[in-house]
DNA sequence: GGTGTTGCTTAAGATTTACTTAAACCATTT
DNA sequence: AAATGGTTTAAGTAAATCTTAAGCAACACC
């Protein structure tokens, strides 16, 4: 299924050239030749992605993102625009847009962002399991059994990472790189403590073993209660 | 292929001192003046390694760092800095720098420091075999068949470095230097209480001979089971 | 085969590392 | 400014590992 891109630019010979490449890369193109067009069309049609001039007659590029975004949170905006200071982009980013791509641009570039927008819209949001417990990253929930489980900002990303990496054992170095962000040698108890948190509220015994402590290493999750 | 840095430094004398003096190592460098810019181009290409000055007009180091690492979580930064408290230490570090290096240093310990992030980013994590035995040093596991056998710390070493030196005969002096740390002569009979464990664990019988007794040298791993 | 040397095995003591708890610290909200 | 909830540090306790040492088994040289 072909993904549908509108596209707003009043540049006649713009608009043509980006059709014709974008639907011999297998996407829908619907044009509009104005802000106000484009805006009418958006807020009518459902399409996957969004391209938007920056300068557009009567309504600017800006003007009908803010607009699009009153209704529409999600779908991708990215801007093509000659103008290049920092100060735009900003405006650009912030009226809610994506991402931002400046003219004269290769249609390479254009097709790899918005590829991006695709990968980063279908993003998985996956489920973990670990013997009894269900780890939801969408919905931030775990779930020890049938009971929810209300888990910290560090005990949910600690116990992410390790739900992750099942079967194959985290050394301290690399949580403390990944879940804590600090990239250097460093140790205070913090993770011990957050493995006996996590431990305590999932109900795991000594014995269960479904989150091992690897002796001078760091930690190993598995299914197997062996 | 050189390696990219870029320098964020906002006084000309140190970032023409740098550059110059990188640039004849090889390396190929970027100077930004200031933090907005700095960050601009660290977002815009990819770089091998950023240099950041602790004070830069606009932006301070700091933020242009936990920026940065808000999009790009793996380029190595190193903080130049004259500040020089445990305070800021920590607080650079933890805002996702991978080291911290204080004004005024030698070039020689920067370009030590330099390398050093070079080499654990591309550090390897080879997998060792002998006989029926898989050794993965990534994930500090050790497989006897298709079963998982677990390995205290100094046994892990141990076998890791016989099967390291595979075929060759391994003398007690060298493992003592090698696995203890230890460089002067020195038994107890600790090599040997750790072959037995290690045997043990693998299963291996007296006439398997993976790990052989050298009698009077040491010890040597082999794949012929003779 | 006897005898001295070297390695194997085991278990107890020393040491290191992790667990647990409580209190300090921080940031956010009221 | 106080209270709350989360995170980090620190200190005492528990547990596993490492080391030592001693007795036993295997080997090599006589």
């Amino acid at each position: 299924m072909g993904k549908e891109i509108l596209i707003v630019e009043d540049q006649e010979g713009i608009s043509n050239f980006l059709k014709q490449g974008l639907e011999e890369e297998g996407y829908a193109v619907t044009v509009a030749s104005s802000g106000d067009k484009g805006l009418m069309l958006a807020q009518q049609r459902k399409f996957d992605l969004i391209l938007l001039d920056w300068m557009l007659p009567k309504m600017s590029g800006l003007e009908v993102c803010t607009a699009i975004r009153k209704s529409n949170k999600t779908t991708p905006i990215i801007f093509l625009t000659a103008k290049d200071t920092v100060q735009d982009t900003i405006a650009g980013l912030q009226s809610g847009a994506n991402d931002y791509i400046k003219k004269p641009f290769s249609f390479e570039e254009l097709l790899e962002r918005i590829k991006v927008q695709f990968r980063s819209a279908t993003e998985e949001r996956p489920v973990f399991t670990l013997g009894p417990v269900t780890l939801k990253t969408e919905t931030h929930q775990v779930f020890a059994g049938d009971k929810e489980v209300v888990l910290t900002q560090k005990e949910f990303a600690l116990l992410e990472y390790l739900m992750k990496n099942k079967g194959a054992v985290c050394n301290r170095t690399d949580i403390i790189k990944d879940v804590w962000n600090i990239h250097f040698d460093y140790d205070t108890g913090v993770i011990d403590v957050f493995i006996n948190g996590i431990r305590k509220k999932l109900g795991f015994a000594r014995e269960d073993n479904y989150i091992k402590t690897i002796r001078g290493i760091g930690y190993l999750a598995n299914d197997e209660a062996v």
